[in-house]
This record gives C-alpha cells, structure tokens and sequence, in this order.
DNA sequence: CGAGCGTTTGATCGGTGTCAAGGATCGTGG
DNA sequence: CCACGATCCTTGACACCGATCAAACGCTCG
C-alpha cells in the first residue's frame, strides 16, 4: 500500500514531540498502511457529508478544513501542515462535517481508520501521542473560536500569522519571523471572517506600522513581539514546547501510580 | 470517593448513545471515581491555566468553557449539559487554555484524568464511546467557529438557539421547540460574539418575527422550521441521531474484518 | 423596601462590508 | 520573446451592521 518506506516520518516526528516512544512504537507508527496523494492546489481530500472511512497525515505543503454556511459563505477551520495529524479519530462519527482541501500542491498519507484503532489498541504509547494529536488540535480549534468571535480584524490577522509562525518553525518549515504564508489574501479572509478588501487594508496597516516587511513571498515579520503583542498572541495553546519543558500530564501521574496496569483480555474497540 | 451510586448513570447514558456497551462497560463507566460538586451560579471548576488533573461530567445544570481575550473580553467556546464530559482527554495537555464555569446552580462530577485511562484499556468498548463523545465535542466547536466567523447576529443567534434545543432535547432536559435557556442576554452575547445589547434587539426581531414566543422562560420556539432556517441550522453535525439511524462507522468495519484482534500483552499508555 | 441583576430603549459612532474597477504577477502557448 | 488569460492584489466611494454610551425599567430576593 506505501509507495515509500519512512514517508511518515514527519507524523512520526511531531508524536514524538508530545512522548517519547520506544523503536517498536516508532516502528509501528511508519508501518501504518497508507496510500501517499499528491495534490495541486485546492484539490479535495475529503468533502462535507463524505462517509468517513480514513484520515489524512500532511507530508508536505498545506491542507485545510472548511465549512460553508448559509449561501456560500465560506470559513475555514484549521490550517495543516508537514507532519499534522487530520481527522484522526472523526471516522468514530461516521461522517464528515467539513471538507478538507489542499492550499497550494502538497503531499498526503490517507490512512485507514481502522489501522488507527489497531495502533491505538497495539501500542498504547503511540496511541497517546495519537490523543495528545487530537486533544491538541481541539485546543487550537477553541482558539480560532475565540479570535473570530472576540478580536477585531487586526488582531484577528496578526493573531493567524503569530500561530502560523510558532508551527511552521515547529514543523520545520520555516521560522516564526520568516516563513511562506501558505494562504492568498482570499484564503486568509476566509479563516479570519473577514473580507478579502479588508484583509488587504488591514495587510497594509501591518506593514504600514513595521509589523511585517513589505513583499509577501516570503512572509517576513519585521518585529515579533509587536506582532504578537497586536494579535494578542499567547503561544501556550500550541504545546510546541511540551516536551522540552519536561512538563508531565497527569496522565503519566495517573499511570506510574499503576505501574502493573494490565489490559483485558481480548479487547478490542469494536462496538 | 463517590458520593451517590449511579450518580454518572446521565453520563452512562450518553455514552450507550454512541454505541452498545456490554453490562461489563457500563459498570465500568458507573464505577469511575468522582467526587461530586454541587455549583453555585458562576463557579469556576477550572481556570485558564490550572494544571490539568481531572476531567468533568455535568449531571445537572449548565456549564461552558470560556476564553478571556484582549482586554477582559470573553468568549464562550462551549456550553454543557447533563450528560455531557467536559475535556475528558484534555488532561493530556498538562494544563487548560480555558476556564469551565457553571450557568446557574448545577452539579458536576469530578473525575481523575488517571482514571478515564485506565477505562479506555480496560474496557475499549467504554473507550470508544469515550473517544466518540471527544470527537463530537470537536465537531461541535468547529460549527460554532463557523458560526461566529460567517454568520450574521440573527443567523449566528437563532443557530445557538437550535442547537441548545436539540442538545436539550437529546439530553432529556426539555424539548427543542420548548426548554430553559440557560443564558443570560450576556452570555449568549458571549456565546455569539456580540454585544448584550444587540443580542437584545435580534432577539426582539425573532420574537417579532414569530419565530419564538415572548415570554422567556421557558424559551419557546413558535417555528422551528422557521428558526432553524433562519439560523441555517442543519443538525447533523451533532450526531444525536447516530444510533437510531444504524449507521456505522469505519472503525465498527475496521474490526469486523479482525475479529481476532488481541492487544499487545503489558500495553499502557504511559510514556 | 432597597440592592442587585438582567433586560430594554434611544442616539450616535465607527469598523467592516459592498460594489466596482484597475494593476501586478505569473505561467503558458504562439 | 511577447501576448494572453488567470489569479491575486490594490484602491476608492459609499452603505450598513453592530458597537458604544447612557439611562431607565423590571424583576427577585433578602
């Protein structure tokens, strides 16, 4: 089913910023079985309504989730990029809600549900790093709830472009004051709330006040504190330095109180 | 730990929602440890920032999660209901990027994070409904990023309202076309990212509208269909239909085709 | 009866949307 | 090498939705 050996190794990389795994889970993370897409620009991955039967890891380039309302309108929901986990648990729902669609040619590992519920149920460490992948991605969807409800539109802007930095730098592709804006003006409207003709006025503003430098190609962020301080950004709810930190969720409390933790027999998660 | 037995039977039947549990998994889920709060109006059961140790399950009344942004501005990311687990996996992330709050008198069990763990590999099945219960909390913050981000003030307001009342009705708490609001003016400013006094005048209009009736509590719907339109309310991204529908998902497939799936002897999810 | 909280109203302001057009850039094919 | 179309970016004039400010009203509970 792969076309390349170690083609996962961005998605094995980010799991193991959130734990340290052993070679066997390690092992078993690029054992996955996948098929490897690449796509051009705006290319879809899944759409709205689809039957949900796998979900997608970023190899290269970006992907986003988005919905549309009402007569058109169209929002995008999170941003993906080399190494990110998409969907990873949504084919528990059956369906999907959203569409998920390549921003610009990119590189995708579509990987069966199921192979997901083996690993997590084979090799319990790996399936962690798997739930922190979720949890983590909830935590940035909050996030955005909050900066189109609550911020105005620059603040809006320049909170998307500081969290764009943080990953692109954690992802290695690219640094949090030098990276390649994966979005057009439109795309970043639709992320935002916004409209484009605002966006670009707002784009001006930014440069205007020495925010972020004035070609696009790449994005060049000309003063990050105050670009971060304008987009009332606070990089916490990315995790990106979880590990590094040695911090320990209670998680891990919870289980070296257990340490002879034994699972049942014979289980499995079938319904 | 448990004050009352049964006390998480709301929070067990939510979970039989996702999918069929055997006696063993409902005992398990019954058996959870929890101590119970009883929560005055605006308690805080946690703070944007705390360490994350345990997670939630409401067993009466109301709750949100909420963001504070900027200058004191305040988003409201979810609200809760009977039934509903707050952040179960969150404990994952070492500490909360939002704070959980009672809307008026409610009660909550409170219950180790260790102990959600140790269910999801004990008892799979429970753990799948767990991870199902996630994944749809997810679902549910998307559509209100969507909803704030796109919608106009009476789209996004008469959005709210259906969803709280089919969530009501689904929890058993009321019915979709007649249920206690649980929000303030305030709050549901909040929830919309508007302002109390324009949530004021939109909620004038739907009444004026007849979409819903005047009196406030109950909230009555005069139109659902109406209402539902007007808020471009489809509610299929809140699941509550799943079960009875017999849909099933790609992981129910995944396992059928292994029915002789084993886990790794000794497995935990301890990093 | 008064305090506190939630709701309602009016007047005005301003941020963002809308409409319309033009300019810049880039890949492609003649 | 240039012409061309497509896509993206930019600009201007104007309209409007929702914010702001200020005040009063109406519950409910001690």
């Amino acid at each position: 089913m792969s076309e390349a050996p170690l083609a996962l190794a961005p998605f094995l990389s980010k799991l193991e910023g959130h734990a340290r795994l052993t070679a066997a889970d390690r092992q078993a993370v690029l054992a996955l079985p996948h098929t490897i897409r690449r796509l051009a620009p705006g290319d879809h991955l899944f759409r709205e309504g689809d039957r949900a039967t796998s979900c997608i890891v970023m190899l290269s380039g970006f992907a986003c989730r988005h919905k549309i309302v009402g007569e058109g309108a169209r929002q995008l929901l999170s941003v993906h990029m080399k190494g990110d986990g998409i969907d990873l648990l949504d084919a528990l729902l059956g369906s999907t809600d959203h569409g998920v669609q390549s921003l610009g040619p990119a590189e995708a590992a579509v990987i069966p549900a199921a192979a997901i519920s083996d690993l997590i149920l084979s090799h319990p460490a790996a399936g962690r790093t798997i739930l922190i992948e979720t949890v983590l991605d909830a935590s940035i969807q909050r996030e955005w709830t909050a900066n189109v409800g609550r911020r105005d539109a620059r603040t809006r802007i320049a909170h998307v472009l500081c969290e764009l930095g943080v990953r692109m730098e954690a992802a290695g592709v690219g640094r949090r004051d030098r990276f390649d804006l994966p979005l057009t003006q439109e795309q970043l409207a639709d992320v935002t709330g916004l409209t484009i003709v605002h966006v670009n006025r707002v784009l001006q503003g930014l440069r205007a006040a020495g925010l972020i430098s004035r070609g696009k190609r790449p994005m060049k962020v000309a003063d990050w504190q105050s670009l971060a301080d304008a987009g009332d950004f606070r990089e916490d709810y990315l995790r990106t330095s979880a590990r590094s930190t040695g911090k320990r969720s209670a998680w891990d409390l919870g289980f070296e109180a257990r340490p002879d933790q034994r699972l049942a027999q014979g289980a499995s998660l079938r319904s």
